[in-house]
DNA sequence: AATCTTCTTTAGAATAATTATAAACAACGA
DNA sequence: TCGTTGTTTATAATTATTCTAAAGAAGATT
């Protein structure tokens, strides 16, 4: 359980001032004790039904957004047609189960550490992410 | 080089009458060396560049899909505005050089094997992609 | 080849996620 | 408290993608 307090260090640290609307959004956010795995709209969402006010749109992309620049969110690539974000920002891979369009992690020991044995000159590796699909 | 011959097959493998738009977007799409990295937005523009015939968007959205469905492409996890695709179906992974906003093949042999050591009941593995993000 | 049926193309409209705008408002420091 | 700067918001704008329905082309049948 994290507390009003650690929202505002976090917030802070991002150079975002900790208004109420932001503070609401952490709330959904890191108040959890198990990894949580949203778009946009979910958190949206959520906010109205767990806090009972409603933050706009766009302060919530805004947000998400800066959380996501200071390394407090990690955008997990997949298409579709919106954008995934994970409150997990270790370094870790996902299960996409299509059918269901539901992310499930795994975790790093899951997988078997990954070599890249291909290097591309004046670049260096950023990151490296495993996406495993499954169907039924 | 692949022939206007080999598209028409190509094309009736996927239930789809080989009509002179899509032979064209055959010749943009196969007629190749190396594996073609690209967007929608890519393709439409070059079909008009390479063959000097106009083929309306719908027209490329609906046979791009087709040949997806069908196994003759590949859909490229990544989150970025647009979706990627990829003429090679082989099963390999990629660099995204997050800059330049391009894709780079990487070999199976070039990653080493990937081991999944968890399973969710009920559902099978239906593939394992790997994504290495470039930065300078 | 003529005809009929079915599939295809197309322009344009509709949808949906995301980003931009600019005015009202709130946090911060002096 | 006041002034500055950052923030929120509704709404408009943008952009990728999908839908629609009418005109046209392919394939089968005769």
């Amino acid at each position: 359980m994290n507390s009003k307090q650690e929202f505002i260090e976090k917030l802070r640290n991002s150079s975002l001032r900790p208004t109420k609307q932001r503070i609401n959004i952490c709330e959904v956010l890191f108040n959890r004790d198990k990894t949580f795995h949203f778009t946009i709209n979910d958190l949206f969402n959520l906010i109205k039904d767990k806090t009972g006010e409603k933050v706009s749109l766009a302060t919530v992309y805004n947000t998400v957004h800066a959380f996501h620049k200071k390394g407090y969110l990690k955008e997990i690539p997949i298409n579709s047609n919106q954008t995934y974000f994970d409150t997990n920002v270790t370094d870790h891979h996902h299960f996409f189960d299509v059918k269901e369009e539901k992310l499930i992690d795994l975790k790093n020991e899951d997988v078997g550490p990954i070599e890249i044995q291909k290097s591309i000159p004046g670049k260096k590796i950023k990151s490296v992410e495993v996406l495993v699909k499954l169907e039924d």
